[in-house]
DNA sequence: TTCCATTCGGGTAATTGGGGGA
DNA sequence: GATGTCCCAATTACCCGAATGG
C-alpha cells in the first residue's frame, strides 16, 4: 500500500506516514529506489476506532 | 475528521472534542503520534444532536 | 528512451495532547 | 458536572527541489 493512500486513510500528510515508518511506528518495506509499501494489514489495525456506547440507552450512560 | 473541524462545527473549544473523544461520547482513531481523526458520519450524529430544534434522540443527550 | 504523478529528504509554522485551575 | 483558557512538549502540515516508479 503507498504512502499516498494511507495518508488518505488517516487523513494525515504522507509525509507523517513516512515518519512512522522511519521511527518504526509502521511496519514498511522499502523499494531499492528508497521508496515505501505498507502492508495492508497494519494500515487497517490504525483504522480500528474505539466504538462508544451512545446508543439510546440512558441507563447505561450514567 | 481534525478536531479543529470538529470543534469549528460544533462551536466548542477543541479540547472540549478531545474529552467527548476520552469520555466515549464520540468514535475516533488515534494517529499513533496519539492525535484524533473523527469519522465524518460520528460528527454529524453530535450536530444533530446538539441542535437547538432538531434533536432525533432528546433521550441520547442525556 | 521520455512522460507524469508520487515520494523522497530537510526545515519551519500550526495544531494537538495532557495537566491544572477558573 | 461540564466547558474554556493557561502552560509546555510532541506531533503533524506545508514549503522547496530532486529522485523513483510504472
Amino acid at each position: 500500500m503507498l504512502p499516498g493512500e494511507v495518508a488518505a486513510l488517516l487523513r494525515v500528510d504522507p509525509k507523517t506516514v513516512t515518519r512512522w515508518a522511519a521511527t518504526g511506528r509502521i511496519p514498511s518495506i522499502r523499494t531499492p529506489g528508497g521508496h515505501r509499501r505498507f502492508p495492508r494489514a497494519a494500515v487497517m489495525g490504525l483504522l480500528t476506532a474505539t466504538a462508544p456506547d451512545n446508543p439510546p440507552n440512558p441507563e447505561n450512560s450514567r
